[in-house]
DNA sequence: ACTAACATGTAATCTGTTACATGATTGA
DNA sequence: TCAATCATGTAACAGATTACATGTTAGT
């Protein structure tokens, strides 16, 4: 995840690891903060797999900065990683917003539609929070006050999303 | 995460660990599926620490079930978790979520009030997931459709979740 | 005959968090 | 003077994933 998000900034230009890590925290950290003992291993190890180029960079203040740029291997792994999410990237929301993020980097539009193709499948295949004896529980048969929000509260996001996902899609096949 | 919805399950009658893993998956596990080789160690775990009590339990088919009760200082532990909520189960959505779950768990509707109010006050603290020039970006400003949508999503799941906990505090202000 | 569901666990590996460690610059 | 922001990293530890390992029962 943290390396989707590294390769898909560095897609755009490069980057030293501090403003990386800030643009990555604005994505994703409105929940967990970005640490820096998951952002450096993390340089290394897409700059040890040769995704990634590193110089330094003199910035006349404080440390030398590590500006890492994009090499075409990276660019072909952030692409493929885009066109063929995990099952995990489709249906775990932040995971999927983190690609949405960057899904305009996609050369084709008919690969873009794909993945929203399956995202929606995702929403549209009905699943369950809670069950009783085996069987999954109906909203109106949920009497915790705030397993009855969840349910609320699912279905207004899910529907939200399906909605534009739709209307995303329709478009997509206009052109 | 999965520590809490252990507790939180137990809370409301012993179970193994098979059965503990369904319920979890249900509730966590649309998105990443709960596996064996994170379960049995964290039951482990909370057995170590005092807050589980184990028993064997012949099933007649198959291998012995191992059930697990929550003790006294497991039930103090969940009482705490669900009062005390840390900043991240109060800021990521999907720990918010397993918090809520259980919510009603705690005896004091002040207490549950709290939880609800800080999660509210999170919500309404604005944020943004894109900048430029080291300013944040409005919506409108955004080019890309995909970020676009993020933003639009965004803010519907939010207007959801906060018109709920509204009138949830609203109402248990009243009693 | 095969697959899914039931049922429990371990081991290697990966990733992330928290704390440590350093040091300059800028604004209140 | 004190806190925040800029800027880079390491080390210990916690937690999760994936694969391995085993075996039964019920349904197709």
């Amino acid at each position: 995840m943290l390396a989707l998000a590294v390769l898909g900034f560095l897609a755009e230009e490069p980057l030293h690891a501090y403003e990386l890590r800030r643009r990555i925290s604005d994505l994703m950290g409105h929940a967990r903060p970005v640490s820096d003992g998951a952002l450096y291993p993390a340089l290394n190890r897409l700059l040890k797999a040769g995704l990634l180029d590193r110089r330094a960079e003199e910035s006349g203040t404080g440390p030398t900065r590590q500006v890492f740029t994009l090499t075409p291997s990276g660019r072909e792994e952030l692409l493929r990683r885009l066109a063929e999410p995990s099952e995990i990237e489709i249906s775990d929301g932040s995971s999927f917003f983190t690609l949405l993020a960057f899904l305009g980097h996609l050369p084709e539009p008919a690969a873009q539609a794909r993945v929203l193709r399956r995202r929606l499948d995702f929403l549209t295949t009905p699943a369950s929070f809670f069950h009783e004896d085996g069987r999954p529980l109906r909203a109106a048969d949920v009497t915790d006050r705030y397993r009855r929000g969840m349910l609320v509260m699912a279905r207004a996001q899910s529907k939200a999303e399906r909605d534009w996902l739709t209307s995303e899609l329709a478009e997509l096949d206009r052109s």
